[in-house]
DNA sequence: GCCTGTATATCAGTTATGGATATAACGATA
DNA sequence: TATCGTTATATCCATAACTGATATACAGGC
């Protein structure tokens, strides 16, 4: 039960806020609207980050180091307004240590037999 | 991407904090103090919660109906000050229903080759 | 009996979040 | 080109949640 890797420390609690919109900009770059959108989408509407909380949230981030501002992707030079980011070696490791985190959790769910699914498998 | 199935509404935001409240109780009963410790060790120190947070949230939980309050486990007669609190029924099934959406959640992340262990597996 | 640790409880200060509001640019369309 | 709804960033404020300090008291070892 000892820490095989040490992980990397946060300047910041990782809030379930902080942690989606890191995971929003995991796969590729983007911009704040977008992000929004994506984790409603993702956790069907269970949870809103509303415009205050997320340009807060990429400020720190980026104060952080966690991401930084990129030009948008190839081939956008759609809407002027938006300002595309897209995560740091950093910023990707701090993910990985809290999914992590959760994998266990999961893990431990599925051994207690905590999930509404699965219940044979 | 529809729900296949309605999540149980909880009153109030699952925050982290209620979360391992919650997780901490899933086996046994348990009480205030050893739910403390126990988040405290499972997470290898990387979530702890103080008495402020842990007795507001037990009450809140418990009018809530997520929690009731229990006679300590057989042949516990130990130290009288212990309230001990097991899981409902609908406790435990907010509870599975937060785990499902962190179970979602762990397999994007494997899918997206986000964590830093297993990169073949 | 005294001290340390266990245990519950409350309070105050800080931090995080959500909602309202502001501003402006974009796209469609009339 | 005027107008309207949507997209997009940004700030502010009220509320919600959390942390740490403090209080109280019992248990067990010495």
């Amino acid at each position: 039960m000892t820490d095989p890797r040490p992980r990397p420390k946060p300047p910041f609690k990782i809030t379930p806020v902080v942690f989606h919109v890191l995971l929003a900009m995991s796969e590729d770059s983007a911009h704040g609207y977008r992000i929004m959108q994506e984790i409603e989408e993702r956790t069907r509407g269970s949870i809103r980050v509303g415009p205050g909380s997320l340009y807060f949230t990429l400020n720190r981030l980026q104060e952080a180091g966690m991401i930084r501002e990129t030009p948008g992707p190839e081939g956008d030079d759609g809407d002027a307004r938006r300002k595309y980011y897209r995560l740091t070696e950093f910023g990707r490791a701090i993910l990985g240590s809290e999914l992590e985190v959760l994998t266990e959790i999961v893990e431990l769910a599925r051994e207690k037999r905590l999930l509404r699914d699965e219940g044979v498998a």
